[in-house]
DNA sequence: GCATAAATAGTACGATCGTTCTATTATTCT
DNA sequence: AGAATAATAGAACGATCGTACTATTTATGC
């Protein structure tokens, strides 16, 4: 009941490595078994489809971001800085991971490839534009922002905002994209107060 | 001396359809041949190897977006307003390609895949930056922004604005993207006047 | 209209894909 | 320790990948 769980976490850990790098659906089978130093068949007996594998990955790609962007942020701040503190780990988050944002690059892979696989990832990032939504409601019971701004609209700024983070610094490699970041982060902070 | 291009633009055309909607890595031979009417041996002969296919297909992206979304705009406008023309060619282009912008998907499929295609789509996507930050410098010496802007930053928060929309349109068909784009815009474009 | 050249088809290659099946090891429980 | 069970390996499947080679068809230039 172990030595089988150990395996089977260790896998889907390789396996979101390889995705962060070179895209979730790239993560084939036989690549992963090799990677994880076990054979095919071996590896394919843990999950019965490679759907379900994806969609595992996905999981705990999603809990590792929660406990580690948002949780710590949600405990240790309120208002504008525990909006601060988000995008703090946000940023790091894309960073820790060898090829950068898991998610942005499953939200390109499977814009138009419908499936559970495409269903999951939607559902995930609709989580996570509510949780940003909630971010600038708590900024506004805090006072920090003014009561009659669209939260809906500030998810799409800062959203909006760490994507342009992830083209310069995981593609375009550019050594500016963290500054860059934070003047649209302060910005963005100011045009809601 | 003919029949051979016309038959090389199409394959190309829908090649371009296809990695708009799939992703530049998914368009394979067999796919593409399939889907040009034309046997795999029959379209692989007009390019020596996938590679070369790819690129060109980006080419072709190239063109075409530059020749819809830029030219128009440098040609009937200036200042601000030539910027709202961008944006919204942009915004149109993102929309008139089946399956959202192939230059965002690229981006993301080509993040750690070392090679001629990689080089390829940074070298365009560093020429489209410089042409963002050439219409911020536009605007300035128009008299619409302030002399003392970041052109830099400004090319960082509109294409990011443009890559929220992508994600709202394309991956999560959010009925507002257009709206929350156009708020982001105007918003923007305050803050560097 | 015919020779020449260009364009396309056909076939085959080794590799890898996801998946299934049956064997063979390891681990766990009593 | 031995029986029961879980975990892994091995081999094979049809399909498809990119690529190479040789035929055959089609278009072009005189």
């Amino acid at each position: 009941m172990s030595k089988g769980d150990d395996t089977r976490q260790a896998i889907l850990q390789t396996g979101l490595d390889m995705a962060s790098r070179i895209g979730l659906e790239q993560v084939t089978i036989g690549n992963l078994a090799k990677q994880s130093g076990l054979s095919k068949s071996g590896l394919y007996a843990h999950f019965q489809a490679k759907e379900a594998l994806q969609i595992e990955i996905l999981q705990l790609a999603g809990q590792i971001f929660a406990a580690s962007v948002l949780v710590p942020a949600l405990r240790s701040a309120t208002g504008i800085d525990r909006i601060r503190r988000v995008v703090a780990n946000w940023r790091a988050w894309n960073e820790n991971l060898a090829g950068g944002c898991v998610f942005a690059s499953a939200c390109n892979e499977y814009k138009d490839r419908p499936g559970r696989v495409r269903d999951f990832v939607v559902a995930q990032q609709r989580e996570w534009l509510a949780s940003l939504q909630r971010l600038a409601q708590s900024a506004v019971d805090n006072g920090d922002f003014r009561s009659d701004i669209d939260t809906a609209q500030f998810a799409y700024d800062l959203y909006a905002s760490l994507l342009g983070f992830h083209l310069f610094q995981n593609m375009l490699d550019l050594p500016d994209a963290n500054e860059r970041q934070a003047h649209a982060l302060e910005q963005l902070l100011d045009n809601y107060r």
